[in-house]
DNA sequence: CTGTTAGCGCTTTCAA
DNA sequence: TTGAAAGCGCTAACAG
């Protein structure tokens, strides 16, 4: 049932050699051959194996994308870009996910390695770096999206967080609000300590004092927005505006206001980051920060095939690391 | 910098063979030999080349999971589930997109099989079967999820779409609506021909005239929904409910229907089925119909494996196709 | 224009 | 308990 290029050549009476090359059309091969081998191997069927190939070539066209989930839209948005993009320069994808847990994403670098895919897109935990200094150590083709450290050197693409929490705490202080919840996650993340900035130095510029006990820190999981919200807003407080570190966070954060008899915007106004309305239209459009996404995706990926390219190159000794970071803008929606 | 079986077999002066079998801790090498290899192993940083152990075995602990796309949540929660699942299960997985065009069904099926994927999970466009004409060609293992055709034997597992509809539908009239429109999608797919009949059976049921006018069949495109809600509701019409084929199709319905100065439920109440907030709490809860998804995907995969594992197998003249259905209920949100 | 040889890194007989 | 040899399917280097 399956046929080699073995089999073709038998067939064709020629090396199988020759099968291959004039599979790939190359001119050395007489255009009868060609016509012939190409006939047999369409009409038996012949599949390519693609793995026997990249054996010798060292390359499997093939890379690894490693995100903390598919459930956040957030994150799932860039799973889809990464696939179309990655298809249209020839690759196929890895998706692999860490839920946010050290030992998934370790496992997932090492997995990707194992599989031999040319390089690895990782959006990372941020929890520890031993996934990043095994690729280092093996000097392994890799980008880090989404995240950096400050400590550690490598190819990187982000967005400008830092502005983001900038642009939308400004804007609820524009509107009026000086008692800003600032629902973030977690500090040992690059994003939660950017739009930390960006909060607080809007609200120096608005003349607001910054109170520690605004800020919570909480994860993105189903339910942990709906219930810090519970608990502030079922308790005295004096709160007009919420600035949700991502979309999913405010989703859940309007809910759970809603249920508990809040009008968004009129009694409390919410803007966030990630502006997935632009790309998967709901019920209600958030006031949120948001990127061309599909641009964010191709630079990271750029880069992760270039760097794929130089890997083998000579001149590799004194590299110079990209670090790129995306431009943001915030959107105006229905709930500011 | 790379090291293979070879040179930990020259560095702990036994043969190849010796290293493979120590560190698969096979019992036929002494418990001295094996420590020492994989001490070795682990001091050089040894990355074994999973794809030239498939060169030999023939597996590849790898699946393709081929979805329309990953900007609907509703598929990017599929994939959610099969890639924890599979992992769990020892598979990578590919994941590829067709955006319901034949010609990119038919590369991921192809890209799949030279990747030597031990299966594929397709969720098939249905606007032909050449795909599934190849790989049953091949024989290649294989499972259709959440849509079938009538006239294609294959193991399969699908969602029962048909009583999706009918509880949707029936929900809608026993709240007393009677004009109800069905933004339904195309119907040359399984879903929507199967929520066509529940709405139908509901209608009957309910004593109510079916109008073919009363159907309308948009794709799940971003804006596809919206026009078509503003192009019937900018006219004059007697509706006072809607059955949507899926969630994504619902928001925007209501984002727009809102946008024109109409309340949801109170002028126009909405049905619709994916129930999507059950996975992520969106900021309206739609009255929805759900299924267990994990449980669905599970049982897909599950389904594969086996296929698989029996593909090998001698006993495979006379297969039974293996054909599941998967429970729904409805939950019933703030838009009814 | 075509073929021979070698080998990618592993596993799997078969032998010892 | 260990090893030698063969080979998975392909491509690349070299030869003619």
């Amino acid at each position: 049932m399956k046929v080699s290029l073995k089999d073709l050549a038998q067939i064709c009476g020629c090396s199988v050699t020759s099968v291959s090359r004039a599979l790939k059309d190359s001119d050395t091969i007489s255009k009868e051959l060609r016509e012939k081998v190409k006939s047999k191997a369409k009409e038996l069927g012949y599949v390519p194996n693609l793995l026997a190939g990249s054996m010798r070539t060292g390359y499997t066209n093939t890379l690894a994308v490693i995100l903390p989930d598919l459930r956040n839209p957030y994150f799932s948005l860039l799973a889809k870009y990464a696939e179309e993009y990655a298809t249209s320069k020839g690759y196929s994808v890895f998706f692999m996910t860490t839920n946010e847990i050290s030992e998934h994403e370790h496992d997932a670098v090492m997995k990707a390695m194992q599989k031999n895919v040319d390089g690895i897109l990782l959006l990372p935990n941020q929890l520890d770096t031993q996934s990043i200094d095994i690729m280092n150590k093996m000097n392994f083709p890799y980008v880090l999206f989404g995240r950096i450290f400050d400590d550690i050197k490598a190819d990187s693409v982000v967005v400008n967080d830092e502005m983001g929490g900038y642009l939308a705490t400004k804007h609820l202080i524009e509107k009026g609000h000086s008692r800003i919840l600032f629902l973030n996650s977690f500090m040992h993340i690059f994003s939660s300590q950017a739009r930390f900035r960006g909060y607080k130095k809007a609200l120096k510029e608005g003349g607001i004092p910054f109170n520690e006990e605004d800020v919570k820190y909480i994860s993105t999981k189903i339910g942990d927005s709906e219930k810090i919200v519970e608990e502030i807003f079922s308790k005295e407080n004096d709160y007009t505006a919420i600035f949700c570190y991502c979309d999913v966070i405010a989703f859940e954060a309007i809910f759970r206001l809603n249920k508990m008899g809040y009008a968004v915007p009129q009694d409390i106004a919410i803007a966030s980051t990630d502006d997935i309305h632009s790309e998967i239209v709901l019920p209600i459009q958030l006031t949120s920060v948001g990127f061309d996404r599909a641009e964010y995706v191709k630079c990271a990926i750029d880069t992760l095939i270039n760097n794929i390219k130089h890997a083998a190159s000579p001149s590799k000794k004194e590299k110079e690391y990209v670090q790129k970071m995306i431009d943001v803008k915030l959107t105006i929606g229905q709930t500011t």
